[in-house]
DNA sequence: ACCTGAACACCGTTCAAGT
DNA sequence: ACCTGAACACCGTTCAAGT
């Protein structure tokens, strides 16, 4: 047990200079913490602690621990755009596979961006999702290429993103929870379909190739309504 | 200003007799408190306060606010269980459209129950999962009776599902951030397919219509490629 | 067996002060 | 202008005690 005055008088803790410290360090600490220590766990004194600082000075900086976790979630955001940008050949399905295919990847490799994110975070702000318009309206112009309009080319996008978020999260719940993801469910008897659709599959997350077998699922629907609405309205 | 003491020492309060306070009421009361000033304000001491007992009593009946949290988790996922259950009649496309449009408006009504099976929350555990499998079974029989197998049909429901999710945990997000579902995203000229897009269209909510549109897209996708199973293998 | 307050180690934030 | 500790109202939890 450590406590906060303990964690102040730490011996070879001295004032910190005049403009020793800056914005920049206090969020690059904060970020680096929570990553170790989990964003729940992140406090202020902790924060200082690691930081070597006082604790009341990380409020010359920021006004308050929300605005320290706003920060943090626009650089969490800022630091996705640029797996948005689709894949310069290919067609559109394939395009639109391997973005969100890559998106899930880095918010599984990432809790502190999925708790940021999607979790208990704040939003990221208009300005971060400025950064997604660039690779939005290049993955947009794929499909209007191949026939879509522009509105469903959008939903196509959205329902994509909405799928890939609930995978995202569901996924850190069970992280979070410590559930092995490869347990399978135990399912009783009285359910025959049931039972024998889940011997291959679970209920405690999303594996690769369920993923990747549901992404192509989405998109060869989206391909077929394409074609069905062509072949009504050549 | 009400410090901790004069929460205790209120008017009125007295000892409370042997066996007046339950696992129950206290729940009960959790629940009721949490919907009122949310599952972040909610504490111990406020519990207490509410219930009109003493703090410490709680943990006579809870280990910890760990396990307060999770008995009102699987309260929640209790109480959604009866929505699962897919409609009587109907095709089998009316009947899954159906049943994600009601957990999505049960989801949207209920902040606290989103916030304690999506959000931060804990996992419900097996026992309320098994809540959902009569009904699961039911859409799964449905579906094989269109000409799915057990494992495409499970598939669907869990992209429905995941779809689903996605979407309630963006609106939860949208709602606690306090910001209006239908304000209009702004989009710079630069993005013309974008901004044509995004005229009747917004990215800080799903709206009713998109929500259903959404469904309708996917669901008809799943259509069109059982059809194509078939012709490709009579 | 059940209910309790005192006590402890935390937490976020304000404020008056140092440099 | 920038950095600081003391102080305050919280919080979750333990513990020894009441009934």
């Amino acid at each position: 047990m450590v406590t906060r005055q303990q964690l102040a008088q730490r011996p070879g803790r001295t004032r910190a200079e005049r403009g020793s410290i800056s914005a920049e360090q206090i969020l690059a600490g904060a970020k680096a913490l929570a990553q170790e220590i989990g964003l729940d766990a992140l406090s202020m004194p902790r924060l200082a602690a690691h930081l070597g600082i006082g604790v009341t000075s990380i409020y010359w900086y920021f006004r308050n621990k929300d605005a320290l976790i706003a920060a943090l979630t626009v650089d969490a955001a800022r630091s996705f755009h640029p797996l948005i940008v689709p894949a310069a050949e290919g067609t559109w399905q394939d395009s639109l596979f391997e973005t969100f295919t890559r998106l899930r990847e880095a918010m599984r490799a990432d809790d502190l961006a999925c708790d940021l994110l999607f979790m208990r975070g704040a939003r990221a702000g208009e300005d971060a999702l400025a950064y997604f318009w660039p690779g939005a309206e290049a993955g947009l112009a794929r499909m209007v290429a191949a026939g879509f309009t522009p509105a469903e080319a959008l939903q196509n996008i959205t329902i994509l993103s909405l799928y890939n978020r609930g995978c995202v999260v569901l996924e850190r719940q069970m992280r979070r929870a410590g559930v092995a993801p490869d347990v399978p469910t135990p399912v009783p008897a009285d359910y025959p379909l049931l039972s024998a659709a889940l011997e291959h599959q679970n209920t405690r997350g999303v594996s690769d190739e369920a993923h990747a077998a549901q992404l192509r699922a989405i998109i060869e629907g989206m391909a077929l309504r394409l074609d069905a609405r062509k072949a009504a309205h050549p």
